[in-house]
DNA sequence: CGCCGTGTTTTGACTCCGTCAAGAGAAGGT
DNA sequence: ACCTTCTCTTGACGGAGTCAAAACACGGCG
């Protein structure tokens, strides 16, 4: 299964028009198969896998890739930037206060913005709507707050 | 009007249970003139004004006066933690990709979470939705993206 | 086949924002 | 007036992101 992953890396580097590069290859592996991982998440894991990057390069690539559209980002509040290969729709997130996790939310319209905001805006431009709920998930639904 | 957000700071602290301290007055006057304001623009206001304060103060002032339910603290994507005291709603934001600055939008709904996720979220507890709006403000509409 | 230019990665230093820990100081009750 | 408790300050630290410049690799061209 690596295997896989390894060609559908390339394929979509490839298919980005960016030069299929190592580094690029392996981020793009670990986010495929982690989704929502931060960028220390994605250091951990190459490191752990003896592909080890320096923090700029993976930034460079986390933003090469995002340009490129093959990647999208989030970030809830409180948290570092965390990393998607989910790129087709304008889905939404789900963030447990207790761990942090972070679940995908169908979007119930489909298309940007999604949703309008009541009233007059006050801006010309509105391009998009990012919702994200805050709870709890099942193993946190004991108390602790954060 | 200084003396009159300086007695209505004076009167919310009260009100709220917490003592009412130089630097906290002093916070909230800033908030109460400056809504969005991140940590680091409340520093810049009180340092001007003469009465700046540590770095951990603030921190620490910020965090009474959001617990006490004075403030409601957000953060937009990319951005630090922003102050408001308008907390008697939930109201949510829209955001310049240009310059950053923060407007309110009213919430169509009202109540929390004031919008439930479509589907089976996948946790049990749901509290609040959160709804950031992208766009760019008159004076950005011109091209350069963030 | 080998050179060269562009695109990619690395290194190292730095900033910004937030937090931990511990001591100094002020407020209010008895 | 004293003492306890809350509040503020100081100083050190860590995570996450960025800037600048040097090293490297790929791929086209002569």
């Amino acid at each position: 299964m690596p295997t896989e992953r390894a060609t559908l890396a390339e394929e979509l580097l490839r298919g980005a028009g960016l030069r299929s590069t190592a580094p690029r290859r392996a981020v793009l592996e670990v986010v495929l198969g982690t989704p929502h991982a931060s960028s220390g998440d994605i250091a951990g894991q190459l490191a752990r896998a003896g592909r080890a990057t320096s923090r700029q390069s993976l930034a460079n690539v986390l933003d090469d890739l995002t340009g490129a559209g093959l990647l999208r980002s989030t970030q809830p509040a409180g948290s570092a930037v965390r990393y998607e290969a989910r790129v087709g729709d304008e889905h939404h997130h789900l963030v447990c206060r207790g761990c942090g996790t972070v679940v995908d939310v169908e979007c119930a319209h489909g298309a940007p913005p999604c949703l309008l905001p009541a009233g007059d805006p006050g801006f010309p431009v509105v391009e998009r709507a990012e919702i994200t709920w805050w709870g709890r998930c099942a193993e946190c639904a004991g108390s602790p707050a954060r």
